[in-house]
DNA sequence: CACAATACCGAATCAGCGTTCGGTATTCGC
DNA sequence: GCGAATACCGAACGCTGATTCGGTATTGTG
């Protein structure tokens, strides 16, 4: 097998799933700072601390760590997002809870972010990439259906819902690009900020 | 020399102009498609009609298009706007006016704002693209005084100023991942919706 | 027409990068 | 402690892809 499979022995997969995800992370961040491409895996191993081969006992290859991104980055937040949209809520509670949600992620898991962001359009392309592809359009859909309740029940109006929708995607996966852990707004006054914005009609 | 000079010539220098912009524009469009580093030069060459050697008549190299394309987006896009602050108008007007400039802009050079958009950390981190970086700090600096103008002046409340300013940021950089030309929102009416969620507390 | 300047060609070059693989050290389980 | 699984090493490989360069065709100019 050419796919690296963890061990077997469960005293050392705990080992083995923390050093992973190290190297998950140490690559994301390195990814937002310089590029998927503009990153070599020299450059990587020497920041994990491992030799060339090294790298291979975790990963099956480039592209993998860049996947395991995205999962890192999506999955959490889809569930968070189904657990808020099934609790009953008017929807404009929920839509503060799910921005929310939402900006408190992204801000702490900016690298992850920014390599999604700036990745996207190889993400978009490719067949590999349906899985996480269809993880972020669940979670636009569900963002829509909230809007769409709230403009329905009369609680929420836009002048156009959709382009409501798409500035709110907007701002918040740009936050990554400017915010720093511990600046001046917390994550929640921005995301307080933004659905102001966004619900101003109202 | 290895940098390309441009024919002495006057009769040759439209002809010259003309297809070195026509190469800009394509490599534009394969980058914001294909993204930077996952095009390559034979691809580029190809989509021109040139030769492998053919396209190094018209730039010294790839990185050259990178800058090229990034002059051609921020330059008048940078001029336009400060003609629109010369002109005394109430800073409401001025912003309405900037934000429908600056959206059309984007929409109608949408695969440049791709390209700028998508190699923005290779552009942020390194010493020869200040001239990128300080035009796109010099544009939102002006749309950032417009907004204090009208702060100052009653005619525009924020809760949080620089909040509103990466907001709109967010939303008008996010607006060529989703527009399509002949789309159901013309540009004008997109850039007043965004208008009226930032002016919201107004 | 003639000679420069210019436009383009395309095989060859060269560097960098992801990945492989045989080998060694370390660690767990009995 | 002994064997097997695991963790890691690092030189070598193969390949892609940007760039070069000597040469040829074309085009304005005197």
């Amino acid at each position: 097998m050419p796919v690296p499979s963890p061990p077997t022995r469960p005293a050392l997969r705990a080992r083995y799933d923390a050093r992973r995800s190290e190297v998950v992370a140490t690559a994301a961040a390195l990814f937002a700072e310089r590029g998927y491409d503009g990153t070599s895996m020299s450059e990587l191993t020497e920041a994990t601390g491992l030799a060339a081969g090294g790298l291979y006992h975790y990963i099956e290859g480039k592209e993998d760590l860049l996947i395991a991104i995205c999962d890192e980055l999506l999955e959490p937040l889809l569930e968070r997002a189904r657990e808020i949209v099934a609790a009953e809520a008017p929807a404009v509670e929920q839509l503060r809870e799910l921005v929310g949600a939402w900006v408190a992620h992204v801000v702490e898991h900016r690298h992850h972010m920014l390599v999604f962001t700036q990745e996207r359009q190889a993400i978009e392309r490719e067949r590999r990439w349906r899985r996480v592809r269809s993880q972020r359009q669940a979670f636009e859909r569900i963002l829509d259906e909230v809007l769409a309740r709230g403009e329905a029940d009369g609680t929420m109006t836009f002048a156009d819902r959709r382009l409501s929708l798409l500035a709110l995607l907007g701002m918040v996966n740009y936050t990554p690009q400017w915010v720093r852990p511990g600046g001046r707004l917390s994550p929640g006054e921005i995301a307080d900020g933004y659905c102001a914005m966004v619900l101003s009609g109202t």
